[in-house]
RNA sequence: GCGGGUGUGGCGAAAUUGGCAGACGCACCAGAUUUAGGUUCUGGCGCCGCGAGGCGUGGGGGUUCAAGUCCCUCCACCCGCACCA
């Protein structure tokens, strides 16, 4: 008798796939391809259990597609390059390619444990020159097509560390860091040009079916379309005119001031003559842009002394005033102020009494507006006052429409679509990313790069004991040749933003080691990635990028037209959460406990030395909390197949799963029972009389069905309780031994996917031809799956009351005769005929009284 | 504020086109095996009720022979965005 022993198993079924190499990708025009791809990790150094979840998640996918035909590519890397490299290398004085070098090795071998399908001759980092000098050359083709250039740009400045930093970055105004306060600085800086895209990349989310609805609804928020006009409002002074842009030009009767913001180019203007004017705007712009600074922030205004004349009736002036709220980076950066029909704008309007008038009003209604603005949904009727354009009663929508045509009919404004979105700022003054491969010239100006002199390398003769980017205080690595004159010029030193690297390695990975960006053939076969896998926290930035970055590649001939949306299917998993526990610290703080110190008995908790713990709510695993569990332990402990079986057992894939020692345990107990079946059925002996062989046969066909039909769904937990179901099935049959072997493979077959170790395993003992790996995906007989006789149950006006059992092909007349007999109905009935009598063939009898 | 989503036993969850609510698992209860068990096996397990029976998918209303599923309305929670004119 033996037993199932994991640390056995597992390593030696990882060693049979390697030898095979039937991971490996290969392009076979004669095969339909299937890429699967899940988000790659950025090399921390540990894989966390969330982790596992995702790539578990994958690897049913490719090892699935694999079985039934596909030619699968299913491959992995590394998003090298970021900051927490460069963090390491300033606290513990080691060089960031040295420590990522290291982190990739110890992950890669901790990946080998878990037994996922990957293709590693594919493997590439971001942070090898042959990735990024690619990368370079992309950069230099999109300079050409005008989708990369530079610009001024307002930036988080933290003075500290001397570095630009993201906006997720900046903590309540502070550096997350250095803890500094973080100045806006104007800046030089690279952008790519992803608002030519605005539109496209806004339209085109209809198209992707597969997507989540939440991640396409993001996506067309962060893209922000509006659509109005920008009506030029002339200063009394004769000095020009201030551009308004606005959305609800039909309440134009009702603007009572413009505001501009302290950024425009007037505001800036006014500081060099009015110090008080300098002060504001000086404060103003201190304010943090953090949510809670601006949710909190007062709005504030000051009068410029300057008017405008009203654009439909000139003889009104309205005063300009400088406003706090006004983004310059929106619109005109210059609004003008209804308030009765806009909160902010009535808040502003009290507060410096500035007056209100009501563009229009409720149907039947003729009070003004007082301390709350009316903004009636856009497509309710409203009566419009004293409209220019001869309006009266219209929804709002139709209002807007209406003074568009008219104003643009007069030359007074001129239509117009907006987005939010704004370019990329794609430039940081950083050491571990990618370097911008431009020259600056005294004689030419900004030059790219020859081509030929690419991959611009990194120096790894850097130093981190001071502040800033070790490359613009690089000896040697700055000083350059102008590739235009020849003349010494200096290099760039800014390295570009990580997004940018992992923007498009799922196109690299068609063709990971070649000397062009992509390879035609290779990416006209294997793109676009037929089901990509990943958090979602990345519903915006990483997708929307790479929904650019397809497009920007398309256009420099780096893609095929099919790959510009190129992921057909996106799946967002939930997180892994777990228990928290705390104690309370003798200083009255919380202390938290790791759940390996926790031991959980019944509703209570404790430490291992006994002391009371208290059980917290169940959250993302995170490191501060300190409720995780090391996917390293886990395998130690029960085997990859457990783990791999738990976290997508329990819960939808889209929803969280709550890792617990018990849910582990109960797995691994399932695991174990199965293969003590199979054990159990080698043993047989051969000539044991079969009963109930039909049952097991049927029993076996309908789990093949309803297990492709979940896992295709993505449904990963239903494919589970199927599973069970079906190996319950075969412990209690009493079948004949080949028909009981023949259940168990199947079942192996179709366990494979989440447990390939358990199933390579049982399959071998079994006597199974080849790896369960190579095996084709085992097809229903339609014919096993039809039942010969049903049950029906019968109800009385709706409620349950009987069953019966009946051939399925009866007809209904046949039906009804026996359900009138049935007692239960009889009883009911009580000589009365039925008012009616309701017959769905094969699915259920109601009886109405 | 805007947008998206979710509400089903003690818990995680199932439930083709409207057709037996609670599959499967956890926890729990009972029994058996065991020197012992945080083992294994068997059975039970929505709620109320001794029972017959009644009630049950966030609340209320509606459509239907029949509603977790469709319609109206209200509530709660979660997530995302947010001074976007």
């Amino acid at each position: 008798m033996s037993r199932y022993d994991p640390a056995v198993i597992e390593p030696k079924w990882q060693e049979a796939w390697d030898k095979a190499g039937i991971f490996h990708a290969r392009r076979d025009p004669s095969r339909a391809k299937y890429y699967v791809l899940e988000m790659f990790p950025y090399p921390s150094g540990r894989l966390h259990i969330g982790h596992v979840r995702n790539y578990a998640m994958g690897d049913v996918v490719a090892r699935y597609k694999a079985a039934t035909g596909f030619s699968v590519l299913h491959p992995m890397g590394w998003d090298a390059f970021g900051m927490p490299a460069e963090n390491a290398a300033m606290e513990k004085g080691v060089h960031p390619g040295g420590w990522t070098r290291q982190n990739i090795a110890a992950m890669k071998a901790q990946f080998a444990k878990l037994g996922l399908s990957h293709d590693w001759s594919r493997e590439f980092a971001t942070c090898d020159p042959e990735y990024y000098g690619q990368q370079q050359a992309m950069f230099i083709d999109f300079m050409e097509k005008g989708l990369a250039y530079r610009k001024n740009a307002v930036v988080n400045w933290d003075p500290v560390d001397m570095t630009v930093l993201a906006n997720e970055q900046v903590i309540d105004g502070k550096g997350w860091r250095s803890g500094a306060e973080v100045e806006r600085r104007e800046l030089t800086q690279w952008f790519f040009k992803i608002t030519d895209f605005a539109g496209e990349l806004l339209e085109a989310l209809d198209g992707l079916k597969d997507w989540p609805e939440k991640v396409r609804t993001m996506q067309a928020n962060w893209i922000g379309k509006s659509r109005g006009i920008e009506i030029p409002f002339h200063l009394t002074d004769g000095s020009g005119s201030i551009a308004c842009y606005s959305t609800r030009p039909d309440t134009l009767r009702g603007a009572s001031f413009v505001a501009i913001s302290p950024d425009h180019p007037l505001s800036r203007r006014l500081e060099g003559e009015d110090p008080k004017i300098a002060a504001f705007n000086a404060d103003a712009r201190r304010g943090g842009t953090t949510e809670e600074a601006l949710e909190t922030a007062e709005k504030k205004g000051i009068d410029t002394g300057l008017g405008v004349r009203h654009p439909i009736w000139p003889d009104r002036t309205l005063p300009v005033w400088i406003g706090n709220f006004v983004l310059m980076d929106y619109g005109t950066g210059a609004v003008f102020g209804c308030p009765a029909h806009d909160q902010r704008d009535l808040d502003f309007a009290r507060k410096y009494g500035l007056p209100v008038a009501n563009a229009f009003h409720l149907p039947g209604e003729t009070a003004d507006v007082g301390v709350e603005a009316l903004v009636p949904p856009k497509d309710a009727p409203v009566d419009y006052v004293d409209h220019f354009a001869g309006i009266g009663r219209a929804t709002s929508e139709e209002g807007i429409d209406a003074t568009i045509d008219w104003m643009e009919a007069r030359g007074l404004g001129t239509g117009q679509t907006r987005y939010r979105l704004r370019d990329w700022g794609i430039s940081r003054q950083r050491y571990w990313g990618c370097p911008i491969p431009v020259v600056h010239c005294d004689a030419c100006g900004v030059v790219a790069e020859r081509k030929e002199n690419l991959p611009i390398r990194l120096p790894e003769d850097v130093t981190f004991d001071q502040p800033g980017n070790p490359l613009d205080r690089h000896p040697t690595w700055r000083d350059s040749a102008c590739p235009s004159c020849g003349k010494p010029a200096r290099r760039e030193t800014d390295t570009m933003d990580t997004f940018v690297d992992s923007s498009w390695y799922f196109a690299r990975f068609t063709a990971p080691h070649a000397d062009t960006p992509t390879v035609a053939a290779e990416a006209e076969y294997w793109m676009n990635v037929d089901q990509y896998i990943g958090g979602i926290e990345h519903a915006i930035l990483h997708l929307l990028y790479s929904r650019f970055f397809a497009r920007a590649m398309h256009i420099c001939g780096h893609l095929p037209q099919k790959a510009i949306e190129p992921f057909n299917a996106l799946f967002t998993q939930g997180m892994v959460t777990h228990e928290t526990y705390a104690t309370t610290g003798k200083d009255g703080r919380r202390v938290w406990h790791m759940p390996e110190d926790v031991i959980r008995d019944g509703e209570g908790a404790r430490l291992k030395d006994g002391t009371p713990v208290e059980i917290g709510p169940v959250i993302k695993m995170s490191k501060s909390k300190k409720n995780v569990v090391d996917p390293m332990d886990i395998i130690a402990r029960y085997g990859a197949d457990t783990a791999r079986w738990f976290v997508m057992s329990d819960s939808p894939p889209e929803r969280d799963v709550e890792w617990t020692a018990a849910g582990a345990d109960a797995a691994q107990k399932h695991l174990t029972r199965v293969w003590t079946l199979s054990d159990r059925i080698a043993n047989l002996p051969a000539d044991k009389p079969g009963a109930g062989d039909e049952e097991l046969v049927r029993a076996t066909h309908r789990a093949i069905h309803d297990v492709t039909q979940s896992i295709e769904g993505f449904a990963f937990n239903k494919a589970i309780a199927k599973l069970y179901e079906f190996s319950n099935a075969i412990q209690k049959s009493d079948a004949s031994k080949t028909v009981q072997r023949q259940a168990i493979m199947t079942l192996a077959q179709l366990m494979s996917p989440m447990t390939p170790h358990l199933a390579e395993d049982i399959w071998n003992r079994q006597g199974g031809a080849g790896l369960v790996a190579e095996a084709s995906w085992p097809r229903a007989d339609p014919a096993m799956l039809a039942e010969d006789s049903v049950t029906l149950p019968i109800q009385i006006n709706g409620k349950r009351r009987a069953e019966i059992s009946v051939p399925k092909e009866m007809p209904a007349s046949e039906v009804e005769k026996i359900v009138l007999a049935d007692e239960a109905v009889v009883r009911a009935l009580a000589g009365a005929a039925p008012k009616k009598l309701i017959v769905v063939p094969g699915r259920i009898v109601n009886v109405v009284i």
